[in-house]
DNA sequence: TAAGAAAAAGCAACAATGTTGCAAAATGTT
DNA sequence: AACATTTTGCAACATTGTTGCTTTTTCTTA
């Protein structure tokens, strides 16, 4: 098991269990975007699905993961960066979806445009997910 | 029922049926983007669910409405613009989702902007989703 | 306009995905 | 070590999406 993630866990005020930290070790191995089918098929079979559901959520709401929109109806999960306090994300970088491997990945070099609204619309939030192929599989 | 409405679907080469006029007259109604629920909702209890599931797989084929991806699990569709053929959609504008209304519309006129990826990266296609408060909740 | 071929709808059964309540187990704290 | 709190696992359920097959509807053309 990684050296840090107990570290990770604690500075959310997580208690240390073994599905945290074997979930967040998935997130850290793994250069991609992960859905909770992966992350059901990579865990074999140790973990209940709720539980798998349940620690997905509570990382998303200390910020220690995000989720990733996509055409498809599944939603991707993606490790933050350093600045993503609870409750209030920094993400604000381009997703890649690689047509050819499936992956996703995040740009965090690349930020998000900023998008000139028409009149009366106001803006809290811009996602840009960009669909090519990636530098693997170019 | 609207005029015009068997004109786009016999322009796209499909057969008028009563639920493929329901529904594409549903988009036509509404100023915003649908998902399956909202159909089978309005739709009154009419349809078959089955139905409604390939009715939407059939329209996006054709090239008469288009997905819009989300970051919470459902997919939602919008009618698309004249210039949308089959199987080679021209969507290139930005999505909003309001997040007081939750409604999601096109800005048809605000453009996807280009992006620079890393080296190794190629584009073939980019969304763009912003989330705010839409002109009629501002 | 009636008849036949082709396409679509409806039905049933199933698969996958996500949610909730509760009892048992593990964690962190004193 | 013991206790309060949190988390897990289980069971049951709800929602969403898919597939095969039969019946019905649509379109064509004679």
């Amino acid at each position: 098991m990684k050296k840090g993630i107990k570290e990770i866990l604690k500075s959310s005020q997580l208690s240390v269990t073994a599905s945290r930290e074997k979930i967040l070790n998935l997130f850290l191995d793994q250069e991609g975007a992960l859905a909770h089918g992966d992350i059901e098929k990579k865990a074999g079979e140790k973990f209940d699905r709720v539980t798998i559901y349940r620690t997905l959520q509570t990382f998303v709401e200390k910020g220690i993961i995000h989720t990733i929109p996509t055409v498809d109806n599944s939603i991707r999960y993606a490790l933050c960066k350093d600045d993503c306090a609870e409750g209030h994300h920094h993400d604000h970088h381009v997703h890649f979806v690689c047509s050819r491997c499936q992956n996703t990945f995040c740009l965090d070099d690349i930020v998000t445009p900023s998008i000139d609204l028409p009149k009366g619309y106001s803006t809290s939030h811009i996602e840009v997910v960009v669909e090519g192929t990636c530098k693997n599989c170019n």
